[in-house]
DNA sequence: AATGAATGAGTGTTCATTCAT
DNA sequence: CATGAATGAACACTCATTCAT
């Protein structure tokens, strides 16, 4: 009754893989478009040509993809910055290089964010996806790491790491808005407020 | 007309004025835990005792009520904002005035917050509350109104105003998270860090 | 606290009469207009200036105005229907008769109708005034009576006097929906039809 | 692409067959018995054994059902009309066919209405099968067919079709509400009656 | 009596998730 | 494993009806 096309495990494998990433690449379309709440399940495997059963074998809820999407961001932006702060040998360095970097994945990552923004919607009501919380925390750690290493002064860590990380959000939305968006202006705004900033800061007690 | 008039609008008044402002105060609470997707009309007025009925009675939609509070945001705080600027006469003091009423306007805000945060609740998918929203646009005007008057220098308003805003948003959060809340300290961050910040930008050509 | 306009006791009872009497017209145009169900209480009231409250002060639910009107409608054209049957001399022109009175009677009732009609809306899913229905049951009584006398051939009262009605009904709204209605064109052809066929029809044996 | 196929797409098909068809034929009663407004959708698919979704799988929406209703009835009554006025050689005989016809479709159509109907329950408040409706535009369309071929006297078309038919569903009607239907004999009422009632009508002029 | 805010069951519809095929 | 129909809880919103004033 039942006909079953078999597939050498090697190349099943790779088709397993392939849908699992597919899934995750619609999924980050579908929640930067939409949000979490508004985006919905079939929304997600329309992108993928699978079928909703389909999706449920890959990932066992919604919330799951938007964790995984978290977890993925997280594990391809976090090398960039390790190897960075490696290499920093002064903070102003080493933060140019880590705000151009953000853009860059920024500018990477929200392809599908710009045919929106510039499409005018609307502005969906919810955003923050989940790959950008996960940069957040990644770029606190290696903050942390590189004022440890005395590249930058003794400052209120949380406070100085939020604040970068708002800003260089804050501004790369901004340039991601604009028409023709304007990587290295963008950036050299960020640094210089932040550097300038710092040095106005008031210094920790250690 | 054959009319009896019962005179106690009084009362009538106060109860229907308390239930308005008592919908307004939960949806904000609801709105800034949940975001406005995940917000349902039914955890709105769980808060406030009333029927589902009642809700409409004083708000035709989920989105009347989220427009309501962002009205009432930047109804309360734009003046606070106005008289600042008016007696402002430098850009150090002006910034310091307006954090330091951002802040208290924050702490005002979201005492509902504070309760969410520290039960350790599974963090919400969204957030930003209209009335977060309106206040950005008055502080974005009145920014452009001290650039004009001359007291700040004339830097790129637009990714200025966003990093201020983002700042203060993002420090001001933090703030509330830490115990025993410290306003001073937060808004002196935040003030050195923009002044400095600022000195060290790149002039814009007029 | 609270002061009562005291009216004369005619003059309340007047105003009764009138609110009891508004409703009931309000009742009549919304039904016609809109059908029971899609109707609502409020949509009635609206057009008295009275209250809800109010409105059920003189009816108890929904469902008794539209009762009311039933009654209301065969109260008015019962009498009207019996004068003619008692003055008949022969079926014809009793029949004749009767059609026009019915047509008058509906052409009085329906302005509301006409509005709607000739504004070309999308046909109201439900109608079927109570007064219509009211008017049923009153015409097959007398049409029973009609026969009784003599006046008509005996055929199967129930199928003749449902045809007659039916028919009536039908050109009725027909004729209702044409440009500038034609009364007489109208009832003529209902008359003709009505006598050809009953004259063709196989009498019943007593 | 990585697919099993499961042949025993009899078995699904079939089902989905049987559920839209179960669906329709629930719609129709609910419809028959309370109308389009009155009517839920709960109500629809309470007689199926399905779930809410289930319903929405099939029609988009409540008023698509009434819709899909009216195409079935329409083209389950159409080509019998159309075969009998092919045949047709006189008005008569046309007629008479035609006639039962519609009391065969409307007894095949309708066993739910019986059960209502004996059982006395509270009068619906609104009716008007979208099958009905349908067969009714059919009808007028074969009435002027038939006219055209000179198989009738030219009399007012609209006024004799609308006649005919309030008969016809009116007689058709009475017929199912009385024990043991004799459809001869209420066939052979309609025939007669329109039959004698043509032949009195006034002529139109060409 | 008149008023209109309060109530809550009920409506159409959506969507995450399950499960027979 | 894939599929897509089935499920039902949940949602925003409406409205007949009640009741404190």
């Amino acid at each position: 009754m039942s006909q079953l096309l078999y597939l050498s495990p090697g190349k099943r494998e790779q088709t397993k893989a392939a849908n699992r990433l597919a899934i995750l690449d619609a999924a980050r379309e579908v929640f930067g478009e939409l949000g979490f709440e508004a985006a919905t399940v079939r929304d997600i495997i329309r992108r993928t040509g699978l079928s909703v059963g389909a999706f449920y074998n890959y990932y066992r809820s919604k919330e799951e993809v938007f964790d995984a999407l978290a977890d993925d961001g997280a594990r391809r932006f976090r090398p960039i910055l390790h190897a960075l702060s490696a290499r920093a040998s002064d903070f102003e360095s080493y933060l140019r290089a880590a705000v151009r970097a953000y853009f860059d994945f920024l500018a990477g990552e929200q392809e599908s964010w710009m045919v929106r923004a510039s499409a005018g919607q609307p502005l969906p009501h919810a955003r923050n996806t989940p790959e950008i919380l996960a940069v957040f925390e990644e770029v606190r750690t290696v903050f942390a790491d590189v004022m440890d290493r005395g590249l930058a002064p003794k400052v209120d860590l949380d406070y100085l790491a939020a604040s970068c990380i708002a800003v260089a959000r804050e501004i790369g939305d901004k340039m991601m808005e604009r028409e023709g968006a304007d990587v290295d202006a963008a950036a050299e705004f960020v640094v210089r407020l932040i550097l300038g900033g710092v040095s106005a800061l008031p210094r920790t007690r250690p």
